[in-house]
DNA sequence: GCTACATATAAAATAATTTTTATATGGATG
DNA sequence: CATCCATATAAAAATTATTTTATATGTAGC
């Protein structure tokens, strides 16, 4: 429980979550989109990772990362980030990443 | 959100929210049912307080502190809080400590 | 008013988390 | 196989949170 409320406790791991919303995305969309390091973005997918709230997947070169499924409590409160949570700022600069295909 | 998640990110304040279930409690019950020292105690009730997940009320010279109603999101997460995590030894000294009547 | 008690607050010490910087791993491609 | 790219990891630095210790505040009883 400490874990897990511990890996929602941080507004860069709610940004993340929000943006899974959108399905999954490899690590170098993410970077794109928060506009911050990509160790940066490793750890904190880590820490979300650890908590079962989010999963992975490898192709190749990438990693894609996705909300998980867990159990109904962590779903609810995926849900419940997702509703209550917004930032534009990141939408946009995943829509602009995504054009430009950078990875 | 991020306060909200940050205050249920602690053992300590976890324990606390659980003996709250009982009903309200004053500060030194919760020092003797916690066997930690009190100004800890009041550090940690007042992350509570401020994450609005309990509310206080002075009666002469004590303070009594309860789970706070909130909105359906906070008190949901109140409801599971109290029903995932458990701690005997806590209840115990809870019971012995008011025996005493210690204050 | 003095004393004792319940609680809060402040300052200092300690510990945990996060960020940065540098480097490693592992797959794809020429 | 040499190189490039995506991602991860490690170590160091910076920041934030927690704990301890000491002191303050306010109330009740004498």
């Amino acid at each position: 429980m400490v874990k897990l409320f511990g890996a929602l406790s941080d507004e860069t791991r709610l940004r993340i979550i929000k943006l899974l919303e959108m399905g999954e995305l490899c690590v170098c969309d993410i970077v794109g989109a928060l506009d911050i390091s990509q160790p940066k973005v490793s750890f904190h997918l880590s820490i979300l990772k650890d908590a079962e709230l989010i999963s992975d997947r490898k192709d190749g070169k990438w990693v894609y990362y996705s909300l998980a499924g867990g159990d109904l409590f962590t779903r609810f409160l995926i849900i419940s980030v997702c509703e209550r949570y917004s930032n534009d700022q990141d939408r946009e600069r995943l829509d602009s990443t995504r054009k430009e295909k950078s990875c």
